[in-house]
DNA sequence: CTGAAAGCGCTTACAG
DNA sequence: CTGAAAGCGCTTACAG
């Protein structure tokens, strides 16, 4: 039972193609009758193959787009395996819109892998999930997706346990972020503690001696964490001695940055420098500081980490560690790429830059 | 030639499940040979069908979850002409960075699409586009997706000839945002008029007589042009005239909305309120006024719109109208999911919510 | 340079 | 309740 279609030029094969043709939902068949060659021949039109005659080949596209054909990428996957899609799974933490600000960063790198996915041929399939979630593998699984990226997580070592996973289930999957040992899959992102060491050394070379640093240093953030480490080294080679009672432990909020300084001023413990180790904790620290008089940068300096676009808009205006989102993304989709063609995939991490403004004392307000 | 598969159970049909099973890349078929069921059988059992008894689907389930089968969406998409998937197109105007940090209502949007696609069985593709880009049509065409939602534009005109070309290829679409006279497909957006009566009607309630207006009366820019219209309504409402002479132009940039506000008061015009119909063009024009040494709300009381996370941390904090992200997510989602299963779809307004805060005199700092 | 044919892995009438 | 069979629309050896 053949299925009847409304082929206005059924019967003049080779009309001209200015003859105004319509098909409800054409097919590489359709195509085929009205150009008079064989399905075969168009799908290998339709795919630029140089097996194909150059005039040939241009007919059949002409006709393609005039009936506004593109071809069914069910059919395509199902025949050749492959999805030219990538998946990108964001878990987002925030619980309840708390720190969705962060997120603006989340936001340019979609855009910027949506971009270069695109540059490679591929689309972006998009799922925001919480970590207990636990449909990461069936995307590959069921052909939905030829490889996955993600971005963005909770506690490291609740999501170690989705690599493992992951790996374990032969899926391609590349990671944003942190490159912590003997960790599946390859990843690629931003030298924590490179910008760490920057920061650092940045409120040294403004003659800070007394440095805090609001963060953490757990194995559950590997990637504040490494900031930190980035901030040991710096002390150390300017022949400063960490001291322990300069450092403080804040999650990525602004209320805990504001505790975090109200704890280091009510210490007593002399200090001159904050490195927070995000924005949002600098920006919270800097308001306790103000809210107790003491004025930044001229009493303190803060230099924070991330340039949100929130960063820029507090005063003083707050001098911080930015990552290249385009950059990353770029890797990120260079990286999934890569696997899914078989190439040989290593990690990778990028250096970060220092944006000066004024919370670090290094620029005067004009 | 048949694909020779590593089956360790091949033998022993109706093994037990507790046999650790093995193979490379299951399809429906391996699952029957060990369950020693048929293929169709087994395609039923897992879509959850009635017909197959109760024992024998949770056997095959059983066995697939082992497995860590999952249906083939290529597959199930050619033969059911599905794809479970829409696309989302993000129209992102911001010409290099600049505006970004509105996107965060974006980026909210995404989120609250995609959880609610989830919710329908939808996947979702998502597409940063520029409106020059004329990929629209494709993703319906190419069967990668049922059906695409719209999001955010620049020029309105240009992105109407989008819409036309994308209704006359029959395909499926929710339009986030304006509801325009014989605009195609349907809508789900905010009543910015409503939003705009509640912006001006809150100024005049606190007393304000003069109330300026900063945006758009451009049909290029609907959205705005509606709060517009919400603002002369509130006008009129309160027996109060429309002053043309308080009706300046800006588009949606801080320095578009400082330069209007210093326009306005070299104009001389007396005013006591500005309703700006854009957090950025309020922060701006509040910029302006504060430079100048008016202050806001003791002078000056100002009202923007989209409450941005900037909006919360500007000095005085802003009061604005907020769009209910999450809701319109719902409704877009329900609408093309809704369009998709043929059933009768029709646009909707909803009512934006007035955020108080300090920048209008409602409420003191304290 | 082109065509006939097989087959990707499903879903679903049709028949029992 | 279950199976045999057709067919969705492509891509790609194979043969000419």
């Amino acid at each position: 039972m053949t299925r009847s279609r409304t082929l206005m030029s059924e019967t003049t094969e080779n009309s001209s193609p200015e003859r105004k043709l319509r098909v409800e939902n054409p097919t590489s068949r359709d195509i085929a009758d009205i150009a008079g060659v064989s399905q075969a021949t168009v799908s290998r039109a339709l795919r630029d193959s140089p097996l194909v005659r150059k005039e040939t080949r241009e007919r059949i596209q002409a006709i393609a787009r005039e009936l506004n054909y593109f071809v069914n990428r069910n059919a395509a996957g199902l025949r050749t395996h492959q999805s030219n899609t990538i998946a990108l799974l964001m878990f987002d933490d925030a619980s309840e819109g708390e720190d969705t600000s962060q997120n603006l960063f989340l936001l340019s790198m979609l855009d910027a892998i949506t971009r270069a996915a695109a540059r490679y041929g591929y689309d972006v399939l998009v799922s925001l999930q919480q970590l207990h979630d636990d449909w990461h593998i069936e995307y590959q699984a069921s052909h939905r997706a030829d490889g996955l990226i993600l971005l963005g997580y909770g506690d490291y070592v609740e999501y170690r346990e989705k690599l493992e996973a992951l790996s374990r289930a032969n899926t391609r999957f590349m990671i944003w972020g942190p490159v912590v040992k003997d960790q599946p899959g390859h990843s690629f992102g931003c030298d924590n503690d490179n910008g760490g060491y920057q920061a650092t050394g940045h409120l040294i070379s403004l003659g800070r001696k007394n440095i805090a640093l609001i963060g953490s240093t757990s194995r559950r953030s590997p990637e504040l964490a490494a900031r930190y480490t980035g901030y040991v080294r710096a002390l150390e080679d300017a022949g400063l001695e960490e001291n322990p009672k300069l450092v403080l432990t804040a999650q990525n909020s602004e209320q805990q940055g504001y505790a975090a300084a109200i704890d280091l001023l009510e210490s007593g413990e002399p200090f001159d420098a904050i490195f927070a180790v995000t924005d949002l904790i600098a920006i919270g620290a800097m308001r306790a500081l103000q809210d107790n008089g003491i004025s930044v940068p001229e009493d303190v300096s803060i230099v924070g980490f991330d340039d949100m676009p929130l960063a820029a808009h507090v005063s003083p205006a707050l001098t911080t560690v930015q990552q290249n989102a385009r950059f990353g993304a770029e890797g990120l989709v260079r990286g999934i790429v890569g696997m899914i063609e078989g190439k040989p995939v290593s990690s990778t991490l990028m250096a970060p830059k220092l944006v000066v403004r004024q919370s670090c004392g290094a620029i005067r307000n004009d």
